[in-house]
DNA sequence: TCTGGGGTCCTAGGACCC
DNA sequence: TCTGGGGTCCTAGGACCC
């Protein structure tokens, strides 16, 4: 039988980091920005011991420092957990089964067994094995369950989802359990009174259809459903853009620093341009303003091109877009390629 | 205790063309 | 006279995910 599995690291960053600090084991870790809790940045991970504290990733280390003051912070170190990640990818790859990288942390497997959860415990033996890391894996009969059931076996553990306890396990759950949907569309569904994953299984269609338009709408009843796809696929991802973007430690407010600023980002985005080998097609620039208002303004060049002095003409031209009247927070610089199926 | 960085996909309106 | 329908491109923004 065709099965869907997803494995995903337990508090991935956070492992790594006590793979090579052991004497932090048992402590509360948390990693992110460059280690001062008091920079303007926020947790990456953090240790299921920093989680007791209700740290959460994504919130401000200056809150995370309020919530765990004896928290240990670390700087976050995207090489080293690129290489972790990569080991553990190969491990996977090891077996009779297609990997799928989703991140960093995960990834899904297609497999050909009649004895998934047996695959599992030999997955999860051999990532810890060759890695030293722990992981969850979720079995699925499609994308959607299997990515699911890892939630429900973490930490460390295997579970297993599909159309058979589908109804039994998510009926009565919220809708934002769904993988793809957040705060903001469970609000909008509340408002139509579509509150749990049965509501939504059964809502009208045209109704979603009115409210989340042609595609986000269908789509949203199938997950309902826990429908999606099951097509694992191992084919090298394309991408679609290149970006790079900071939040200053300082607003910035002289126009002559804020477009210095953005050459400089112009500059690295061009060097990941020439890494991928493909000229860009578009240019944005996005701007956050203080408190916290973000715009973005964008151009398609008159040329696909790689070449570093266009595309630094070509940001500083989308800068000159905006209205620099209030201090400015953060500031990016993205590139856009041709779609593959745009000749 | 204010809110990172790097991505993806979708929507909607206007321009423009036939 | 004052009005169609479809298609594509461009752009800004929303939402979500890791």
């Amino acid at each position: 039988m065709k099965w869907v599995l997803h494995v995903d690291l337990d508090q991935f960053i956070a492992a790594v980091e006590i793979a090579r600090h052991p004497e932090l084991a048992g402590r509360p870790v948390v990693v992110g920005g460059n280690g001062d809790p008091t920079e303007r940045a926020v947790v990456a991970t953090a240790s299921y011991e920093a989680r007791e504290f209700g740290v959460q990733s994504g919130m401000p280390l200056r809150l995370a420092a309020k919530r765990c003051p004896d928290a240990v912070f670390l700087p976050s170190d995207p090489d080293a957990y690129l290489e972790v990640s990569a080991r553990v990818m190969g491990v996977l790859r090891e077996f009779p089964v297609v990997v799928q990288v989703l991140g960093w942390d995960e990834a899904f497997l297609g497999a050909e067994t009649d004895d998934p959860e047996a695959l599992a415990v030999a997955l999860k033996d051999a990532v810890a094995r060759e890695t030293g890391l722990s992981c969850a894996v979720g079995i699925g009969d499609n994308k959607l369950r299997a990515k699911l059931a890892t939630g429900f076996g973490k930490p460390g553990g295997i579970y297993r989802l599909t159309q058979e306890n589908w109804w039994p396990v998510m009926a009565e759950r919220p809708t934002d359990a769904l993988w793809g949907i957040g705060g903001k569309t469970a609000k909008k569904l509340a408002e139509l009174g579509i509150r749990t994953v049965l509501d939504l299984a059964g809502a009208d269609a045209a109704v979603l259809a009115a409210r989340f338009g042609p595609k986000t709408g269908p789509w949203l009843r199938l997950l309902g459903g826990g429908i999606s796809d099951a097509d694992v696929n191992a084919t090298p991802y394309v991408a679609r853009s290149r970006s790079r973007e900071t939040t200053f430690q300082r607003d910035l407010t002289d126009p002559a620093e804020i477009a210095a600023e953005v050459s400089a980002l112009a500059k690295r985005v061009t060097q990941d341009v020439l890494d991928e080998g493909r000229p860009a097609a578009r240019v944005a620039v996005k701007v956050r303003f203080v408190p916290f208002l973000t715009h973005t303004h964008s151009i398609t060049l008159p040329e696909p091109t790689s070449d570093a002095a266009e595309l630094d003409r070509a940001a500083r031209e989308v800068l000159g877009m905006f209205e620099l009247t209030r201090a400015v927070r953060l500031l990016g610089v993205r590139a856009e390629f041709l779609r593959e199926d745009d000749d």
